[in-house]
DNA sequence: ATTTTAAGTCAACACATGTATACAGAGTTA
DNA sequence: TAACTCTGTATACATGTGTTGACTTAAAAT
């Protein structure tokens, strides 16, 4: 205690490999962990559910060694979040780089997004579970990297023609009516009886169907900017069957 | 084992009072049990977290009394369920009984359930929690009776002039896409801090602002009904700013 | 080559859990 | 009244839990 280590792998800023070895081994068990815990996740049990030694008898290691890697189950949690949020923002990215132009642009992002659901099933599975089922650490974590998501969509929405005129407030709320709609086919796709592609086929088209009904609003929506000028213009009978804003 | 008791507490099929006063006990226990389950979930804990001894102990009750009433902490959260999905089917039914004609109607009928979820918040707490924390049987009644609810408002729906030209898939479609919203909006009113009477107001005008949204959405929907024909009068180029379905 | 560091093991603890069995006593029925 | 039926109790057991402290033994630092 009277001495000070000059770095230990536990404070690095950025990944820096440090020194070989060692650390290659710790790295190998901490991933045993995580994974392990990700697995026990997919059954019955919800991660507020499984215990400390079900994850390192799971990872094949003795119970006393997971405190070498976290604290508690909940920091293993944190971790698990937040891998699981990056490799999201990941793919979010890849795709928003592969898909500028085209028409069924709706169609091919869903099918991707449908695919990489069921590529990395054990995160989503793990996101669903604890969206409210966790600790409130957990839970924040996830709410802010769902509304980080909401952000960067609206972002993508304003570069749309036809979505231009809406503040961003309102863009905003079209991302949220819209990752809302995701999560909620993401939910279903998860308890879909394993590899039926008829069933995943049909959610896609749900999916699809729903955002395009969404887009369809945005097009009679009558933007704020322009609500009052248009109160302005007298009181003139709606002509159309749909209610206005 | 030699005998058979003429009629069990437990078989009955209606809610007869049986006969005084012995059941009554039993009944005020059991009810203990479901509310001590229900008050464990309200902290950071899940239903699937939580323990049988822990139920019974804040029910005031020894272990072992629960097995008098659940032969499995599963069947008390299916009692759960049951008991939740009937209390909200019965506001269901009240809100379309005391709701006819009505400006406003939208606005009226998200502040009326609003205030229904925050007075029945435990129940909501226990549905958020469990509609994928928890084991397949639980998950699969709560999804049912999600189903129910979607096909009800469906039938609501179809009353709706403007509505009228679509099939029941259609409605389906659109009813789902409303029920998803709520049990959105009324996740974020479950997180929210106790009691902060703007943050509602704020939840609710935003779920009034994404329902508006389908409504809009519905009012360009082509009906299926009625895209063949159109397909057929020709490709004529979309005057409109949104994509066409 | 020697010392230091730290990931993983071992054994042990105090306690919580689900459930089985035997029992008490009030409620019901005859 | 006497016989019985149940809800709730008391006790006990085997097993699982989180966490402790002292240990081994390779890798890293000196």
């Amino acid at each position: 205690m009277t001495r000070v280590s000059r770095r230990s792998r536990q404070d690095r800023d950025d990944d820096a490999p440090e020194t070989g070895r060692r650390d290659a081994r710790k790295q190998r068990t901490r991933r045993a962990l995580l994974d392990a815990a990700l697995e026990l996740i997919q059954g019955e049990q919800s991660f507020s559910s499984i215990s400390l030694r079900e994850v390192a008898r799971n990872a094949g290691v003795v119970p006393t060694a997971f405190y070498r890697h976290f604290k508690d189950m909940d920091e293993l949690g944190l971790s698990l979040v937040d891998e699981t949020l990056r490799a999201l923002r990941q793919m979010m990215r890849e795709a928003r780089a592969a898909t500028l132009p085209t028409s069924h642009l709706v169609r091919r992002s869903i099918n991707t997004y449908m695919n990489y659901v069921q590529d990395n099933e054990r995160y989503f599975q793990f996101l669903a579970k604890e969206r409210f089922g966790g600790s409130r650490s957990i839970r924040l974590a996830i709410r802010q990297g769902t509304q980080l998501f909401i952000s960067e969509l609206s972002t993508d929405l304003a570069r749309w023609p036809f979505l231009a005129r809406f503040s961003t407030e309102e863009l905003q709320m079209f991302s949220s009516m819209i990752v809302n709609l995701m999560v909620n086919i993401t939910e279903l796709l998860l308890d879909l009886p394993y590899g039926d592609d008829d069933e995943v086929e049909a959610l896609s088209r749900l999916a699809e169907q729903q955002m395009m009904l969404i887009f369809l609003g945005t097009g009679q929506w009558v933007p704020k900017s322009e609500r009052l000028a248009r109160k302005a213009a007298a009181a003139a009978p709606s002509s159309n069957t749909a209610p206005d804003n």
